[in-house]
DNA sequence: TTGAAAGCGCTAACAG
DNA sequence: CTGTTAGCGCTTTCAA
């Protein structure tokens, strides 16, 4: 194994000056610089990470702790291949600054403070990136009391005491119902996310804004509280349908469940995109590809991620700068939406 | 912060007495082992991971090393949902043993070496877990000349040194094959993944091998590499139907894929399902809700991963046996293969 | 600009 | 069964 040791001796210089040349290398003279560098080629070092955490205080990892769900075949969080373009976003942030991403998965909501508490109290990493956050979140209130460095997608409760990423999810909302509306919809319907979820109250604003504007009066059961998987967006959508006076458009919370509401106007021998119109959220690769391809409310996952781990490295480091980044969706206007024949 | 010091003091031990609580509590009396957890439990101690892994030489991590491709909107892997599903199979592994999944993506397959060079130089795991595995994979001679421990999933080559998971691909492709023909297809195609991957190999036998056991003959044409993605299998379904004699079923590489396959059909006004079959291979969630409902090659993602994790923690804590766990597939009978009308 | 030296919190002999 | 102690490889003063 090699240690600073062999680099000094074989560089010729003390394993201080060695430390040096990694942690604050313009103090270190050109020359040292040279012969520093060429033992450390030659002799292929990698400085050990625990020894330099131990000293240091830092572990050049940043942690995040997304929640399985055992029983149903949903996996990592509600967004699936959204949250995969989320990860990669991460990744490459952290590739740039030589940081590490510590994956702990809880198996159950319960178990989740168990692991933030473990992963902190082990000084296993440096920062955290939480991610599906709710209105009132445990996991800030912890991360808070420990004093702890996070960032969040999404904003978590009113206060601005948090760096966060998030998304105008409300003008998204208005955008696709200014859509819906300019092809002659007035009856739509909107699936909202989990009341628990922050998100869900900028939406909703967007969607009763947007209605009051084009001066739509939504009949009550129109608006109703979905999840994020394929089954609940079928079977919500399968109850608007069922309503004496069903809507002719459907906003959902994300493109997974939009994919169950477009199954249940098919069974129900209506034609999707014609008789009634659906908008997802997310643009997940396969919304392109759906049969009809999917109109949907785009959020720019990778770059949501990235900035999330710029942020959450910065955190690391020891920066103590507020920022709240907000990025603002596009709508994709695909073949789920059409005309509405009069 | 709480160290072990402190516990020793709280509990009138010595951290000599501290430390083997933790590592080996069979040497720890009944009455100071209590004493002890008291301790910690008041104190909310929990030990520091650097410190631990600095001195004893384990991190209590695994690694995976995902390969991010940032122009394609492909996300980690080709396997898309498949990866998720293979993840949280890892991770509930872990988390059973108290280890965590350190996730370090590659931005191209040129930096991956270096990736892994680094993880294991700086002493940042204690095993490693492949995916994607192909023919001659020079991450294996890497780990290998290393002497660092790692699983696989899917065979490396044909030595049989290394611990892997796998699936029994050929024999998944066998069972499709019978169902076709028990349908009344002849003429079947079959789009495999690149040669590049050591599964690859595996599905051609199983190919062949159902071929000749059912007199088939396959054109020259019908036997055609693809790729994970959805383009590809779009592609390259379009130039089997353009043959003179087209095929009246297709095999693809994964469901991605078979999405694609089931979009050309569609766009030449044929019937999948009924004028032309397709199977996929995964069966990831929205494969049953595509239309048609995907008939695909399940393979248990969710377990091969915990068999990953649990043989990765082996390894890790020095056990050098070899194992070679092999799931059998099971075929998911959809809307998209039916009965060929004569 | 460089070297010497203390010590981060823990593990693992070893002695008692 | 328990206590003492020597480091693990690095960072970081401090002095030269």
């Amino acid at each position: 194994m090699t240690t600073m040791r062999d680099i000094a001796r074989h560089a010729g210089v003390s394993v201080g000056t060695v430390s040096n040349f990694f942690n604050s290398p313009e103090t270190v003279s050109e020359k040292t610089r040279k012969q520093v560098s060429d033992a450390i080629e030659t002799l292929d070092f990698h400085p050990h990470a625990a020894a330099r955490s131990l000293k240091s205080n830092r572990t050049r990892r940043i942690g995040i702790v997304p929640v399985i769900s055992v029983e149903s075949n949903r996996s990592l969080h509600a967004e699936d291949s959204a949250f995969l373009e989320f990860l990669s976003g991460i990744n490459t942030a952290l590739a740039e600054e030589g940081f590490d991403l510590l994956l702990s998965a809880a198996t159950s909501k319960v178990k989740e403070t168990e692991i933030y508490q473990r992963l902190i109290g082990e000084h296993q990493v440096d920062a955290m990136i939480l991610l599906g956050m709710q209105k009132h979140d445990k996991r800030v209130k912890l991360l808070d009391s420990l004093n702890f460095p996070f960032v969040t997608f999404g904003q978590c409760g009113n206060d601005e005491k948090y760096s966060s990423v998030d998304i105008d999810g409300s003008s998204g909302i208005i955008e696709a119902m200014d859509h819906l509306v300019a092809l002659g919809h007035q009856r739509i319907a909107f699936i909202h996310p989990p009341k628990t979820y922050s998100m869900t109250e900028q939406r909703l604003n967007g969607f009763w804004e947007a209605a009051k504007q084009h001066g739509l009066n939504p009949e009550p059961g129109y608006v109703m509280e979905g999840a994020f998987s394929i089954e609940s967006g079928q079977a919500i959508t399968e109850k608007l349908l069922a309503l004496p006076n069903p809507p002719t458009a459907i906003l959902t919370p994300n493109d997974i469940s939009a994919f169950g509401a477009l199954n249940a106007i098919k069974m129900k021998k209506l034609n999707p995109g014609k008789d009634i119109s659906v908008i997802g959220f997310d643009n997940i690769p396969s919304s392109a590809f759906w049969q009809p391809s999917l109109t949907t409310i785009s959020q720019p996952l990778r770059e949501i991620g990235n900035e999330c781990g710029i942020l959450a490295v910065e955190k690391a480091k020891g920066k103590n700068n507020l920022k709240s980044i907000v990025f603002s969706t596009h709508l994709v206007i695909r073949d789920s939406t059409g005309r509405l024949d009069p």
